[in-house]
RNA sequence: GCACCCGUAGCUCAGUUGGUUAGAGCGCAUCGUUGACAUCGAUGAGGUCAUCCGUUCGAGUCGGAUCGGGUGCACCA
């Protein structure tokens, strides 16, 4: 056993070893309860995040934890390879633009990308040890995922869940494509308040506060309060807008605030959702001043052809000039930005396939309710979410790279032409309809659009299960025992799964959920670039090895964000190493006495049966711990049993044994040693799994008829009962040894150092210990006694 | 605005269903290296559990209010 233990290298054979002999692959025949895992697809937009080490690591350790309780796991892996993040890494790494590109030219650059880029991407997974049966895997991409995604869609089509209108939808200029409501993230922007001059029919000035008066082509009507007494008279008035000149007119209506502004607001198609909403409710004409790419259409007159930005400053001073501006105040307001790239989104008429899904918020919010939260506050995530939603979930994406969507459209009556199911995956784009159209038409046009990638990562349950060929164990493994992630995705990729589990299954995807923190700076901020404060984790596992970073995850909270310090990761490293060396110290003795194991007749002395019992007690709590997905406690109640118990006091109490010329105690140590060991590597197996399984080689393997510390269940540590006795006098002993400890720390003593006498306080029956602390104290004898400390080498403790 | 989380030792955090003297690691101080470990060991000093009120025989833990830090959602003319 290596003196040093080098763990770079050490890691890498393991993961070798686990990877060749195919620990991990899960085996539908096995006659155990199932355990499957959802396993989260990472998004190919980059290289693994410090965040990603973290919360995937702590659902290996679930993982790990499920196959010593002896469950036979379900563990796939999968990546999320298309949409928009995925465009604009190949963009960025091939130095193209999509747009001077032909869409077939793209495409094919992205999956050749793919292919180079994806073996080293997945490979960062497997640097941090995760346990999955990689065999298992898919791409959202890959026919697979397109066949099931594509289906999905058919079938909702088929339910009438799916739908196509002309509506305006959110949209983001710079992407050129529709985005759905959860795609937007909240900025605090500075912008202007303009006071604009309206004139009413009567002759009167009505002036109006905006913030885009960019928009003012688009204007079609003003609305106030109808409680708003300043405004009564002009209700149904019609109003001459700047500039334009056109005519609105003045609406009542409750949604107009009397405090915002001067109380009148324009409403333009688009400006905001509310206008959206008075656009609906008075029907109001369509006036688009902004084109799809975030430029001003000829509605704009003048204006066209810039941007809105520019389009603003513009009609600014012009209005400014034409004093029909009469004040501006710099306001700081929130902003929709699109999340991908951070442009300020439009509202935008345009074409678009919807799932409809706003009728059902009741039974989403009740599936939510089943399932099992860890921790439990995040539910209120979800909740929060689904009472919040206002549109349909849009799926269409005016984008290349995705899953495309399986229909045309007839050129003769319109009508929607699905592709067969037989047929799937289909691109309609080089693929045709097999049959014609109902009103005999030949002719088709392809739905260029692709499906949103959330519509396809939505299924990743159905797609990991497709790829078991056994139909009685697919059966098995849905619902799904376990979907873990990170709580950023909540709304996205939880919720919709939710959606089309309970669309397509009608039930639950899966029991239980764990959510995982977000890993912060040592400052408490979120790592970004433009900070500079980014943890790359190849750099810490090169310092401090990954089982490090597991030994890390598994102290934080579930949920909890966690401020990333190296000191913490530090702690990973110590221990390892000193699980290392005890194990290397173990060895030496089963080496130097030709130790074989045996249970027969053993002569147990005291600190053997305490240290079993606290093996037993320490199972339990970790077991208990692991049911609740509580990975704090459950690695407290290890390190406590291997720190503290074994280590410090077990060790030492023992070496006497192991060295003297008592072959029956040194026997009874020996093999307490050697079970004792193995228990504690096979419950730091889940967490430090590395060391874990290069100690199970280093001393097991050969006694032991598995190949991996990994197929050793509970049951085969043979437990028996805790003896209560021992245990609660042992809490005293401990007591004893340390009080010995400090009198030697304070004279100036070695740890080693031999005294002469120690006198203990205690109930006659307590002598069964001395023996143990006589010789873990090296002292030459331990008596019963009532006196007082008086000869320096000589310890005197009294027990309460 | 609505909702959620957090506030415990100098720092980072743990404290199951209320129950003796509130824990860990780091840091700090003192001591100690010839039989696993100096990438170490031993010992020790650090706490009015944010504040106030309440429930209770008993509150870090339960309820209410306040203050401070953070997050999600909404609003954003």
């Amino acid at each position: 056993m290596d003196k040093q233990y080098d763990f770079i290298s050490r890691e890498l054979e393991i993961q070798k070893f686990w990877q060749k002999n195919g620990i991990f692959k899960f085996d539908p025949d096995l006659e155990k309860e199932v355990f499957s895992i959802d396993t989260p697809p990472p998004t190919v937009s980059g290289q693994m995040h410090i965040g990603h080490s973290f919360s995937y690591t702590q659902q290996d350790i679930v993982a790990r934890f499920a196959r010593l309780a002896n469950k036979n796991v379900f563990y796939p892996f999968g990546t999320d390879d298309n949409g928009l993040p995925t465009e604009r890494l190949i963009e960025k790494l091939k130095n193209v633009r999509t747009v001077d590109m032909k869409r077939s030219q793209f495409i094919e650059l992205c999956q050749k990308t793919l292919q180079e880029i994806l073996p080293d991407f997945i490979q960062d997974w497997k640097d941090i040890g995760m346990s999955c049966d990689f065999d298992l895997y898919y791409s959202t991409i890959d026919d697979n995922s397109r066949r099931l995604s594509q289906q999905s869609f058919i079938d909702l089509y088929k339910m009438g869940r799916a739908y196509r209108i002309e509506a305006p939808v959110v949209w983001c200029p710079t992407c050129r494509t529709a985005i759905s409501q959860m795609e937007m993230e909240d900025r605090v922007d500075e912008s202007k308040f303009c006071d604009l001059t309206f004139k009413l029919d009567n002759g009167e000035e009505l002036i109006i506060s905006t913030t885009r008066p960019e928009l003012l082509s688009s204007c079609v009507a003003i609305f106030v309060n109808p409680q708003d007494e300043r405004y009564q008279k002009i209700v149904n008035q019609m109003a001459q807008v700047p500039i334009f000149n056109h005519k609105v007119k003045v609406i009542a209506d409750s949604r107009a605030e009397m405090e915002k502004g001067t109380g009148a607001a324009m409403c333009c198609t688009f400006g905001d959702a509310t206008d959206m909403q008075w656009y609906r409710a008075h029907k109001l004409p369509l006036i688009l001043s902004i084109d799809q790419s975030g430029h001003m259409t000829d509605k704009a007159g003048k204006y066209k052809g810039m941007t809105a930005k520019e389009a603003r400053e513009a009609i600014t001073s012009d209005l400014k000039v034409a004093g029909l501006m009469i004040g501006e105040k710099k306001i700081t307001h929130n902003v929709n930005v699109h999340e991908r790239c951070k442009t300020q989104v439009e509202i935008i008429n345009s074409k678009q396939w919807f799932i409809k899904y706003l009728d059902l918020k009741e039974q989403f919010l009740s599936a939510g309710n089943k399932l099992n939260w860890y921790p439990d506050f995040m539910k209120s995530r979800l909740e929060n979410w689904i009472k919040g939603l206002q549109w349909d979930w849009c799926i269409s994406r005016q984008r290349f790279f995705g899953v495309p969507f399986p229909l045309w459209y007839c050129k003769n009556c319109g009508k929607v032409k699905l592709a067969n199911v037989d047929d799937l995956p289909v691109d309609p784009i080089k693929d045709k309809p097999k049959t014609p159209c109902d009103c005999g038409s030949n002719e088709f046009e392809p739905e260029i659009d692709v499906l949103d990638t959330w519509a396809t990562s939505s299924l990743t349950p159905q797609i990991a299960i497709s790829l078991v060929s056994d139909k009685v164990a697919k059966d098995k493994l849905f619902p799904m025992s376990l979907r873990p992630q990170a709580h950023d995705i909540i709304s996205f990729w939880l919720f919709n799964t939710l959606v089309k589990s309970l669309l397509h299954e009608n039930k639950n995807p899966w029991r239980d959920v764990m959510i995982s923190g977000w890993v912060l700076d040592p400052k408490g901020r979120k790592m970004s670039k433009s900070l500079g404060n980014v943890i790359e984790p190849k750099n810490i596992i090169k310092s401090y090895g990954a089982d490090a970073i597991r030994y890390w995850a598994c102290g934080a909270a579930l949920g909890q964000d966690i401020s990333f310090t190296e000191e913490e990761i530090r702690v990973g490293k110590k221990t390892v190493l000193k699980l290392w060396n005890a194990a290397r110290f173990c060895k030496l003795q089963f080496e130097q006495n030709l130790f074989t194991p045996d249970n027969e007749k053993l002569n147990l002395e005291p600190e053997d049966e305490w240290i079993i019992s606290r093996l037993i007690i320490a199972v339990d709590e970790y077991k208990k711990s692991f049911k609740q997905y509580n990975l704090p406690m459950a690695r407290a109640a290890v390190d406590k049993l291997f720190w503290d118990d074994f280590a410090d006091n077990y060790l030492e109490i023992i070496k006497e044994r192991v060295y003297g010329q008592d072959e029956g105690s040194k026997h009874a140590a020996l093999n307490t040693l050697y079970s004792i060991l193995f228990g504690i590597v096979c419950l730091y197996s889940p967490i430090i799994a590395h060391v874990s399984e290069k100690i199970y080689d280093e001393i097991y393997k050969r006694d032991k008829n598995k190949e991996s510390i990994s197929q050793f269940i509970f049951g085969d540590l043979n437990l028996g009962k805790v003896n209560k006795n021992i245990v609660s006098d042992f809490e005293i002993v401990k007591k004893i040894i340390s009080k010995i400890r400090k009198y030697k720390s304070e004279h100036q003593l070695s740890i080693n150092a031999p005294i002469s006498k120690v006198t203990i306080q205690a109930e006659d029956d307590f002598e069964a210990y001395f023996s143990l602390i006589k010789s873990v104290s090296n002292a030459k004898s331990v008596t019963l006694g009532r006196g007082n400390l008086e000869i320096e080498d000589t310890v005197k403790v009294k027990i309460s």
